[in-house]
DNA sequence: TATTAGAATAAGAATAGTTCTCATTCTCAA
DNA sequence: TTGAGAATGAGAACTATTCTTATTCTAATA
């Protein structure tokens, strides 16, 4: 598994994540990655994100219109609750999807591989601007 | 509501995407419109979907990397499989996601506005596909 | 019907995230 | 130490989407 991960970019790009616990851009892991490491490049950030999904070190996430985020996986499968008003992004988990998985399945015969979820809406710190523009 | 599909590309957009009954991209809904309309414009589509979707008669979804999809906006809330092999895409609905929703908003006083969930997999004519490369 | 102000359009330039290309550098087994 | 193959850096290329602006259209009004 780590046998992969040999070069001097990919142990720097995997401990940014590790550190930051979650929810990185390529743009913003780059931006990190070259305070530390100013020769790296942002090819290598995208070449080494997508190669830690194959390996299955980290998972990446559209959780808007604009781009991935990028954060390691963990032991157990959460999904992600977006704030429409400042951006935060939390976690929660739930039974409930496996369950529904598990239902579409025997329902329709589709072989699900991936879930894709996230919640958007209003934290409780932004609770109330939902009327607002 | 349809006070302001007014124009000739508004129209001549919303009729494919009625015709059509589900999940154009943007290029795609293009292409078909320019056949009818030779002189309509990218721009237009675009700027229109927008509009559509904010009249609340259009759906736009993620459902891979690259693009949006849309459709219109039927009376009842559907989500979409997805299949890795062929890229057809099929709908279910259940009411556990109302379910998982609430759950959410009670355990983590979180607001939510809009649950963006597809499911991919292998559909029942690709099946067994899922250990090729 | 003619006028006209404001809305919408076409065309293409601009932007942003991502992927690709390839000459150069690195890694590691022999 | 060497050499083959893997990985990198730099920047070009690509793709979906958004923006800009001169022109055209719409619809309310006279
Ligand atoms: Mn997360
Ligand atoms: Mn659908
Ligand atoms: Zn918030
Ligand atoms: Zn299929």
């Amino acid at each position: 598994m780590s046998d992969r991960v040999s070069t001097r970019q990919r142990r720097l790009l995997l401990e940014i994540l590790r550190e930051t616990g979650s929810h990185l851009s390529a743009k913003e892991l780059f931006r990190q990655a070259v305070q530390r490491d100013p020769r790296i490049s942002l090819a290598s950030v995208y070449r080494n994100l997508h190669l830690f999904e194959e390996l299955g070190l980290v998972d990446g996430k559209r959780l808007d219109r604009n781009c991935c985020y990028y954060e390691v996986k963990r032991s157990r499968q959460h999904y992600d609750l977006v704030c429409n008003c400042c951006g935060r992004v939390t976690e929660f988990e739930s039974p409930l999807i496996e369950k529904l998985v598990g239902e579409v399945q025997e329902r329709t015969a589709f072989e699900v591989t991936k879930a894709v979820l996230y919640l958007e809406g209003y934290c409780k710190q932004c609770e109330g601007q939902s009327k607002k523009p």
